[in-house]
DNA sequence: GTCTATAAGTGGATAGAC
DNA sequence: GTCTATCCACTTATAGAC
């Protein structure tokens, strides 16, 4: 067996969320599609919110991984946003399910308000730094970094999901330009 | 009577939708809640997703109403976009359960993807008119249109639901001039 | 239009053998 | 760990009386 079943369960409920949402999804389902037997899904998962709340955590870790910036050093400022902005799409276009998962946890109603603010917060920490220093050096405006941190969220969510849903434009250095302009715009 | 049970009906169902989500909530408990029978809420729509789909078409006719600009002669482009983006606003924060509504339906399931994109559309028709004379006037940027528009929406439903959390900040004009400003600031 | 009663099916979750 | 079999509460929707 080279996939464990737990794997096979947790690659199988992530397209089937993404297809028919996260409540229109029977656990049912997940195990048949992972050609598994009913009693193991909740074997290795208590509930079908655990089975959420950890397919949320192996996602955030990869894309942790690939977007915290490996050498800061030497860089401006607009240097690492727009490393940090351009690894953040090319891993949502490249991973478009897990991009949407992302957005359907944030809405969804069935993990715990509590534990979906702690979602948001953890995945921006590394933004939250760079902001903080542009302000510092005064490229930025002096405005409130909640504030800040929700509105680019907003747009990280709004603007991958449009190069999610038209990928010939994933390439196109135009649109790619703008995007990240836009983006650093709304910061100074 | 002095409101329709068909109203009833709608407006439980708002409530409850935003406590507990769309699918989260059973028709039984919407019945429940309008202090109406279970049949009499088939009766005035056929079907649960009738009823989303009944409840959206009430609240964008609400929101555009207050948003559509009226006195659009004589005004600065800024001028104008500010009103809009306030308006807006405005309107989300006295409207809480009706913007989270909004967010529902365009990530849930029960309405089909053709109708949840039409939403979108209809609901940025102004803006786009804003946006094409803004950049005529050589006052925006010439970035692509569909993809400041998708920016746009994301923007604006991460701070409506920021100003809507944090009731104490919609009038801390700090807050609402940052969050005008970011959005201008996308545009040019 | 509104109600009661209920159909027909699905949901998450458990028990217990292997 | 994995499976089969099953419980039972709950879901959408319908039938038919008033």
């Amino acid at each position: 067996m080279s996939v464990s079943k737990k794997q096979l369960i947790l690659d199988a409920a992530l397209v089937l969320f993404v297809d028919n949402g996260i409540d229109g999804t029977s656990t049912a389902s997940i195990a048949k599609k992972a050609n598994v037997a009913n009693g193991t899904l909740f074997h290795h998962f208590q509930t079908k919110a655990d089975l959420v709340h950890a397919l949320y955590l192996m996602i955030k870790e990869q894309f942790a991984q690939q977007i915290s910036p490996n050498n800061a050093n030497g860089n401006s400022i607009e240097q690492l946003a727009s490393n940090v902005w351009n690894d953040a799409i090319d891993w949502s276009v490249a991973n478009p399910n897990k991009l949407q998962f992302f957005k359907l946890v944030i809405h969804s109603h069935i993990l715990s308000a509590t534990i979906r603010r702690e979602i948001m917060n953890q995945q921006l920490g590394f933004l939250e730094q760079l902001i903080i220093a542009g302000q510092q050096q005064g490229i930025f405006a002096q405005y409130p970094l909640d504030l800040i941190l929700d509105n680019c969220q907003g747009q990280f969510l709004s603007v991958s999901s449009f190069f999610i849903e038209r990928p010939q434009l994933t390439g196109d250095i135009k649109y790619r330009e703008a995007a990240f302009k836009m983006f650093w715009n709304t910061l100074g």
